[in-house]
DNA sequence: CGGTGTTGTAATCGGATGATTACTTATTCG
DNA sequence: CGAATAAGTAATCATCCGATTACAACACCG
C-alpha cells in the first residue's frame, strides 16, 4: 500500500532544458513584443511559458540577457528565413519573395515587434549594440546576397519598418470600420495585405 | 534690519502653471524618447525639468497621461510644421518639402521617437487608440491637403518610419567607423543625411 | 496688512518586480 | 539500488517607483 501514494501523484513531465530554454524564447518574444522590453515582467514571460518566474530568470541570469537572447532568435530566423526565400521559387523577382518572406514572420508571434522594440531602443548600450548588428547585418545581406542596390535594399527597409509599425500601432483592428485605415492598409501592403489581415482572423478565432 | 533674512534667502522664481506644463512637456519627450514609455521614471522627467518627482504627477495626473500629453503635443507640432511646409516654397516639389519638414522635426528632442515608442504600444488601450487616431490624421493630411494618393502617401509614412528607426537605433553612432552604416545611411535618407548628421555634432558639441 | 489661492517640495507609503535562497522531485548512470 | 546531477518551485528579499499627504513659500487681492 505503500505504492499507492506514488502512484496517486501523476509524474510531473520533465523537459530537457534546450527545449524549454527555447519554448521559454518564444513565450517571451510574444510578450516583449507586446508590451516592450521594459513594460514586460519575467513573471508575465513565466506565465506564457507555463513555468515559474524563478524559473526563467534562472536559464538566462537577468531580465535584460532574457530579451537580448529574444532579439538574437529574431534575428536568426529572420536570415534563415530570406536565405531560403532566395533560394526557392527563382522565377519571381527578388523583392517579391523576400517581401513575402518577410511578411510570413508575422506568424511567428511578436518576432517583428521585439525586433522593433529593440531597434527604438538603441540608446543602451546591450541592446542598442545587438540591434545595430542586426540592422545591419540585414542590409548586408540584402546588398551581397539579394543583389540589391543601397537605394533598393533602402526602399525594403522603408516598407518593412512601415509594416512593423502598422502591426504594432494594430491598424488593422480599424479596418473593417475605418475606410481611412483601410486605404491606407491596402496602398501601404498591396497584395500583401490578405496576409496580414488573416492573421488578426487565427487570433480571435482561436 | 530684519528684512535682512529677507534678502539673504534668493527668492526662488515661481512660473505660471501653463510655461511650467509645456517645460515638463518638453523635458517628458527627451526622457520617453530615449528610454520609452514603460523604460521612464515620473524622477528621471522630474529631473530632467528640474522640479520635484511628485509636482510632475500632480500636473499632469498620472504618468499615463502625461505619455499621452506627450504623443498628443508630438502629434500637434508635427501637423503644423506639415502645414506650414505646405504654404512656404511651392516652387519646389510637395514631397520634398514635406520631407524637409518632417526630418527638421528632429530637431525637437525625442518627439519622433516619443511617436515611435508609442506607435509600438498599440496593444495598449489607451495609448494605441491616440497612436492610431494621430497616425490616421497624418495619412489623412497627405491624401486631402498635400495631395498624394494613396501609393505615394504610404510611401512617405515608410520612409518616416524608416528615420524613425535609424535615429532609433543610433546608426548614426557607426557613421564614422563602419562603412555599411554609411552607405546604409547615405542611400536611405539621402541629401537628408547631413540634416541628420548635424544633430549628433550638437549633442556632443554641447 | 492679512487671508486666500497657487506654486512647489519633503517625506513617506504601498505595491510591483527582478533576483536569491533553499528546497523538492525526477532522471541518469555506475 | 543509490548516489549524483539536473529540472523545477515556493518563499522571500531588497529595491524601485508611482502616488499620496502634509507642509512651505510666494503672489494676488480686498
Amino acid at each position: 500500500m505503500s505504492s499507492m501514494s506514488a502512484e496517486a501523484s501523476i509524474p510531473i513531465p520533465r523537459m530537457a532544458s534546450d527545449e524549454r530554454r527555447e519554448l521559454v524564447l518564444k513565450a517571451a518574444t510574444e510578450v516583449f513584443g507586446q508590451r516592450g522590453y521594459a513594460g514586460t515582467t519575467t513573471d508575465q514571460v513565466a506565465a506564457a511559458a507555463g513555468v515559474s518566474q524563478p524559473y526563467v530568470v534562472r536559464i538566462f541570469g537577468t531580465k535584460e540577457k532574457l530579451f537580448l537572447a529574444v532579439l538574437q532568435r529574431a534575428l536568426d530566423v529572420m536570415m534563415v528565413a530570406f536565405r531560403q526565400a532566395l533560394s526557392e521559387e527563382p522565377e519571381l523577382p527578388v523583392s517579391q519573395r523576400m517581401g513575402r518572406a518577410y511578411v510570413d514572420l508575422l506568424q511567428d508571434r511578436g518576432l517583428l515587434l521585439s525586433l522593433m522594440h529593440g531597434f527604438v531602443l538603441g540608446a543602451d548600450p546591450e541592446i542598442g549594440r545587438v540591434a545595430r548588428c542586426g540592422f545591419l547585418e540585414v542590409y548586408k545581406f540584402l546588398k551581397a546576397e539579394a543583389g540589391l542596390g543601397s537605394v533598393e535594399a533602402a526602399e525594403f527597409l522603408a516598407h518593412g519598418m512601415l509594416l512593423n509599425t502598422l502591426v504594432g500601432i494594430r491598424m488593422t483592428d480599424e479596418y473593417d470600420t475605418n475606410p481611412d485605415a483601410r486605404e491606407m492598409l491596402e496602398g501601404s501592403l498591396g497584395a500583401k495585405l490578405p496576409l496580414l489581415l488573416a492573421l488578426d482572423h487565427t487570433r480571435t478565432a482561436s
